[in-house]
DNA sequence: ATTCTTTTTGAGACGATTTATCAATTTCAA
DNA sequence: TTGAAATTGATAAATCGTCTCAAAAAGAAT
């Protein structure tokens, strides 16, 4: 039984509803994706050009943007660059991000969530999504 | 009485601070960012070119980072432009942000700031800077 | 299995945005 | 007034992601 069956089914089905192929590149990009919490189109390359050398760059940016829409994945743009973090395991998190040496950590905290709420209601608002970034220098970077 | 003698005040003590120099371009720059809530380099560059045409593009970007140093500005990444936003009279801020027609939210708010300190802290991290959006419907179009 | 249409791929061109380079100019303190 | 240090403007270059298009692959229909 195949590691990622679960959502090599939910890909393929999403492949289906919308006439497009199965193909080796899509099957190998997600194998690789769903090993990582996050990940960038260009580390993404790198780690899979030695598995196939010929894999093109702009091939990594179409599927990673294909399993978005699939909703296997979720393009995050912190700074400059974009993670496309794996949904397919976990549920809502933010993050604080190393403005140094790019390092990502996930947190949830239920308080600032419902502080989040309380901002929206007393604004008459009734919130769908949010995004919340955390950026400074992890301990390491620090000194 | 300039009109904006107490934000040119900040920015020549910040230059103070750090052997930097007061120049025509940086005053040019900073009256005519004061005068906006948020604009984007390309913008800026496009206005002042009627005042200086011979102002360079790489001045305003290197202008309006120095106001981002000075607490002036804040920059804040849009999609694929970045807009400084003008932080002097207001302080800081996020938003809410309607998906249906665009309205735009400002607000503060302690305790979330304090949580998110609390978080950082845990992790280890220092924080530089933050981003909170929340997107939803505001109450005029959730009817 | 073979054909045939559609989709996908890979390489590189391209566009948009921001930063780096560097000689000439300006600032400002001595 | 002088001169070291910072700044500027023009433009090259880096960055990031998308677009283009001919060749290849997928997969449905024969
Ligand atoms: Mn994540
Ligand atoms: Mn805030
Ligand atoms: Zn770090
Ligand atoms: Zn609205």
């Amino acid at each position: 039984m195949p590691k990622h069956a679960k959502e090599m089914e939910a890909l393929i089905e999403h492949l289906g509803k919308h006439q497009l192929k199965f193909t080796r590149q899509r099957e190998l990009i997600l194998d690789a994706f769903l090993k990582q919490e996050h990940i960038t189109a260009e580390e993404m390359y790198h780690q899979l050009a030695k598995k196939d050398p010929h894999l093109g760059l702009a091939t990594i940016y179409r599927t990673l943007n294909l399993f978005c829409e699939a909703g296997l994945a979720q393009a995050r743009h912190f700074g400059t660059q974009t993670q496309y973090d794996n949904t397919s395991h976990k549920g809502h998190h933010d993050h604080l991000i190393c403005t140094d040496c790019g390092k990502i950590v996930e947190f949830e905290n239920c308080d600032i969530e419902r502080l989040q709420e309380e901002v929206a209601t007393r604004n008459g608002f009734t919130i769908q999504t949010h995004r919340l970034e955390l950026y400074g220098l992890c301990s390491r970077c620090r000194h």
